[in-house]
DNA sequence: CAATCGTGGGT
DNA sequence: TACCCAAGATT
């Protein structure tokens, strides 16, 4: 859950989940879907699917357990470099480094390192240091030590020098350049993109459907659509879509709006629309995985992602159900 | 090696 | 507003 997200974001959901998976064994029998449920707002799905599957590895090929070296850990879907070494270092006090966002940052400016950070050779030469480092008694500590100046008094901006222990040994503070390191290339755009999503209503239910197992959104439930030029009319194309990807066909659909959504690499325009399926017809899917005839309001009890709860609110749905069942409001 | 994969917070 | 960044991994 920690990868490339805050502590603070990912406490409530650690919590609940653990509520309902707190063994390896029950996480490796449970059902594909409640994990993905659990998941819901959080962002980077394929994790729950890789943390499941490795927790079924773990119970056919480790008795249950954990194996105890970063180099067997790293064998297990989902855990690479950096989670190895926090399981290894952490859990079971081995002299393992880690390197991650905040290690980064900490090194460059306390080696002063003015290259591109991102270059493998660079990052090479951190795992070199942070190996040399983590030897002594309490590697663990020594790992979550880094972590934690990196994220309280060495943040990426405004770092607070002042209080910070090791002023006088680091490089940046010394030049006084601190807050322009790390060097990093910059990431591209978001694209632009768009998109068409229909609430269809037949018989006082809505048709829901199940995105692949890979790609955006991974495994999760959406409203039927599909992505349209940027110029094209979304009108137009939305019952032409609906044909395509579940094979109904559909008259005057009514556009309830657009919402706005920005992905790590895509910025989405999604025009959602309500409409109704000609009678005696059957769903024939195309793409998806999936798909469900359900009452409108538990939608919000599938596993979904947040432009898909934007739709929903756009459409009139709220999030009452999932408010009362959670202990935090779901984003 | 570059692209892909979410979301929320901070400046 | 626009951009950066987060206890990264996979393809």
């Amino acid at each position: 859950m920690l990868q490339q997200t805050r502590v603070e974001t990912v406490i409530p959901y650690w919590h609940r989940f653990l509520a309902s998976y707190p063994t390896v064994e029950s996480l490796a029998r449970a059902d594909l879907d409640d994990v993905y449920v659990l998941w819901t707002g959080l962002g980077y799905y394929s994790r729950a699917r890789n943390l499941k599957y490795a927790a079924e590895t773990v119970v056919a090929n480790h008795q249950g357990r954990l194996p105890d070296s970063a180099e067997k850990l790293r064998e297990l879907k989902g855990i690479g470099r950096y989670t190895a070494g926090a399981i290894a270092s952490i859990a079971f006090g081995l002299e393992e480094p880690l390197v991650d966002g905040n290690v980064i940052r900490v090194f460059a400016r306390v080696l002063g390192i003015r290259t591109d950070t991102t270059s493998k050779d660079v990052i090479s030469r951190l795992w070199d240091i942070a190996g040399l480092l983590v030897r002594g008694t309490r590697p663990g500590d020594l790992n979550q030590a880094l972590m934690e100046l990196g994220a309280i008094l060495c943040s990426p901006r405004k770092p607070d020098c002042g209080a910070c222990p090791i002023q006088k040994h680091c490089d940046a503070y010394v030049q006084g350049d601190a807050e322009s390191l790390p060097i990093k290339k910059r990431k591209p755009k978001p694209k632009p993109m768009r998109a068409v999503a229909a609430w269809i209503e037949r018989d006082g239910k809505i048709l829901v459907v199940r995105r692949p197992e890979k790609g955006l959104m991974a495994g999760l439930w959406e409203f039927p659509g599909g992505e349209i030029g940027l110029k094209e009319e979304g009108k137009d194309r939305c019952a032409e879509i609906l044909q395509e990807v579940v094979g109904l066909g559909v008259r005057d659909p009514i556009s309830a709006g657009h919402i706005e959504h920005i992905f790590t690499h895509r910025r989405l325009d999604l025009e959602v629309f309500r409409c109704r399926a000609r009678p005696a017809q059957r769903v024939a899917r195309s793409g998806y995985t999936d798909h469900r005839w359900i009452a409108p309001n538990t939608f919000l009890e599938l596993a979904h992602a947040g432009s898909t709860r934007k739709a929903m609110r756009l459409l009139g749905l709220t999030d009452e159900i999932s408010a009362r069942n959670a202990k935090r409001k779901m984003p």
